[in-house]
DNA sequence: ACAGCCGTTCGCAATAATGCGAACATGTGC
DNA sequence: GCACATGTTCGCATTATTGCGAACGGCTGT
């Protein structure tokens, strides 16, 4: 594990990366769970909003109140289980697929 | 669920489908989370005997027991939450990916 | 102004997942 | 037999998510 700086990087963000986040999979783990939050929450909305619906539409076919589906859309909820997403892919006709990816190399930007 | 229905008539499947899930919401719903809850269960296995892991060396990794483990490794757990499975990842270097994915027409086997 | 729909936030009860230890059955090697 | 490790199931306390109504601000059209 060499810890030669081997690029001269003029990325802020890899310096950032590297300052808070490198060898610390604490840190890791919850920037990959926000960012996972983020996503999921995104991918809701985007699939509601593409239907055509309403949250109050889409609760209703999903057999809850619209203040759940706005919880849900919400990037900073971290509560989602597969439960709800599977019955939100229902309602939409969709069915939620999940993968383990790999994630030992650097991380490119966004 | 079913595991093993390999009969020797090619649309029996068809017939069933069509019997018991076409035009049913709920049935299709329940369907396809009793096939995403094996898939997870199994996925989370399979990445840990990958990783040379026994239950109780991942539940330390993660932050919890062995029981817990079993049970997620369980086709039948229906409890799956997408912030156990980032801890999972995390712990084995890896990062939750979720997809929603159409399912308008008919299902197929895999 | 009014009615209507939109997304949003709050609070709280009810439900469900997690956390944890204990115990069991199985298999392996000493 | 014994010790050890594995996967498994059970019960129960703790924690978190869901369910639901109510209310708010914003926007549109009448």
């Amino acid at each position: 594990m060499s810890k030669r700086k081997k690029s001269s990087t003029t990325n802020a963000i890899d310096i950032l990366h590297r300052r808070y986040y490198e060898g610390r999979p604490e840190r890791l783990a919850a920037l990959e769970e926000a960012r996972a939050n983020d996503s999921v929450a995104r991918k809701i909305a985007a699939l509601r909003v593409q239907a055509g619906l309403s949250q109050r539409q889409l609760a209703k076919l999903v057999g809850t109140t619209a203040s759940v589906i706005c919880r849900l859309e919400n990037a900073d909820y971290e509560g989602h289980s597969l439960a709800m997403l599977n019955r939100i892919a229902a309602a939409l006709n969709q069915r939620v697929e999940i993968r383990f990816v790999q994630t030992d190399r650097r991380l490119q930007p966004a």
